[in-house]
DNA sequence: GACTGGCACTCGCTACAGTCGAGTGCCAGG
DNA sequence: CCTGGCACTCGACTGTAGCGAGTGCCAGTC
């Protein structure tokens, strides 16, 4: 039942030459590409026995053996070395997104930077609005009836809407208006704005309160409700070069999926401090993706996380450099934003 | 040389069973289907004068024939008729298109409902920039040194941009440096800026001079420069579905050129007055795309146009239906822009 | 002169048999 | 516990044969 350190080598060694060559991998090229000390025959033993319990498995009789998903996950666990980013590649991540002017450019640069580095589909959440602060509030008149709300977030993100006031409403009102809800609410987290914008009604004077009314309603459908997160992400080509070996066949309910932005959300938006995620294959919880593998992290600047990157990709993917390429993204992305 | 009544209603029978069922049509089968009054020999007759003549071809020999991207050409330009939208589909499109509270939202909505209605992948450029005219510029102080520049266009694009300032700067010329740029470009079309831009630095006031001076760089970047066109993509998982005989096997040129932004804006961006166009394989620039046809229009609030939209799928493809559906979610989109 | 029926021909597709070889499981011996 | 040897399995590939859709051509008919 233990596995012992040399079957544990023998599983290592599948998954790193099966993820290179793509094919099943057999007991004799095995001895012949790594280090083994033992015959193919011994390696046969190990072999049955790494079947037996689940971590590798036979495309059929007379093949090779492929890792499974438990395989791919105790290798992850367990056995993958540490692959450090080349110098070549610091530098690349370092000379890209030094470039970036503001909070969009940043997102799109890295999205790119990973698709590009991983060769797979990047996915990167704009700094979600929830967890970031109220910088400043602008309110801009548009006509006697309309007001064009502009919220900015300490992250740079900018949100605007239009306000279209029961009422013709004077420009000294709406300098009021401004200066009432910027007190109340620069500096405060977006996700606790809540109770703040009910007070702003009552708080009012009289004369004021239909607009504030309808100001609020708006406030509240920016900061909270309305599609709070924004998403990006590049590389869907990569999803077609492994010559639809795999993704068993289809690209097609791999595409649908990140069609959906709620799915992308749920894929790298669920952050927990626990730093960087690794899903694989079956672990996944939209049925679409059960043939991919999701590595995700939170980023942030400092330890405060904002949003969350990922990349996605077959369950036969290269996981210890996409975790160390990730990894070393959201950590170049967080000081960027540290910097700001 | 010339193709009589009868050698085009063959040519259009081929197109659209080949269109409809994806295999090469043989004669027999085409007087089967089509009401063409004559037999399958003289068909056939018929046949070979299409084909020396480039409309259609034999994938091998002893097959049916399919169109070339000439035989669709000719389809679209003299052979197709006219496929009116069906009441659920106009209903569809209005009811999806009337729910938007903002201009993201319509750009979003309308992508998504473009690819939806024809199972294919769709393209929608945010209102250009360039054709648009600045309704408000708005100056928010960050802190004494950094001022946030926001941009309202009248089509509703906002676009905004962090102001590093070279020396701080008091509330009261913020107020100044904004009533100056408002009066100055309110009302002016974008691309129009840049002279007026330059003389603002000129008659500025002398200590408002520098802060005028990267004021002006910025606005220059903002309003003509910087990723001036945004672009929505939506129905990428709809190029899977042909199963691979669409687009020669792989999807990956397709899946690259649409990665493209500068691509896409080719694709779709070229609006003349000419509102609708057909481009069938071979006709399109990008050698990545020779396997597709694009459909694409210019929309805006009445007779002006402020973007493209477009769609895009392999050249077997319902021309009429697509063509009819881009026209007509392009009228909505004007419609509902010319309102706000 | 235009259309039609008939006929020989082409050629891709499918099925089937046979061969090859990578890879396995098992066993006896060190 | 490891190893070498051996019989076995089964997918991949090859070659052959038959089928049938579809064609091109030609002689005959209206």
């Amino acid at each position: 039942m233990g596995l012992d350190d040399r079957k544990l080598a023998v599983l290592r060694a599948i998954v790193e030459d099966y993820v290179a060559t793509q094919e099943p991998v057999g007991s004799k090229a095995l001895v012949e590409r790594h280090q083994l000390g033992v015959s193919p025959a011994t390696v046969r033993n190990d072999m049955a026995v790494l079947e037996e319990e689940g971590y590798i498995r036979q495309p059929h009789t007379s093949a090779g053996r492929v890792p499974t998903d438990r395989g791919y996950r105790l290798f992850v666990d367990r056995l993958s070395r540490v692959k450090p980013l080349s110098p070549a590649e610091r530098r690349a991540i370092e000379r890209f997104l030094a470039g970036a002017v503001d909070l969009d450019d940043v997102v799109h640069r890295t999205v790119r930077l990973l698709a590009q580095l991983t060769r797979q589909v990047a996915v990167v959440q704009y700094p979600s609005l929830a967890r970031s602060r109220v910088r400043h509030l602008e309110l801009v008149p548009i006509s006697t009836t309309r007001l064009m709300l502009v919220v900015i977030a300490d992250t740079g993100r900018v949100e605007q809407r239009l306000v279209e006031l029961p009422a013709p409403i004077l420009a000294d009102d709406v300098i009021d208006l401004r200066r009432t809800i910027n007190e109340k609410l620069v500096g405060i987290q977006l996700s606790e704005t809540p109770p703040l914008v009910q007070a702003l009604i009552e708080e009012s004077v009289p004369h004021l309160r239909p607009a504030m009314t309808t100001l609020s309603t708006v406030l509240l459908e920016t900061l909270v409700e309305r599609h709070e997160e924004r998403i990006a992400l590049a590389g869907t080509a990569n999803l077609a070069r492994g010559g639809l070996l795999d993704f068993q066949g289809s690209l097609r309910p791999v595409l649908e999926a990140l069609e959906e932005e709620v799915v992308l959300l749920k894929l790298i938006g669920e952050v927990e401090p626990s730093t960087l995620r690794v899903r694989i294959g079956d672990e996944n919880e939209i049925d679409n993706l059960r043939a991919a593998s999701v590595v995700s992290t939170g980023y942030g600047p400092g330890a405060t996380i904002v949003g969350g990157m990922g990349v996605l990709g077959p369950t036969r993917m290269d996981y210890p450099g996409t975790i160390a390429t990730v990894r070393a993204v959201a950590r170049y992305v967080g000081e960027l934003l540290a910097q700001n």
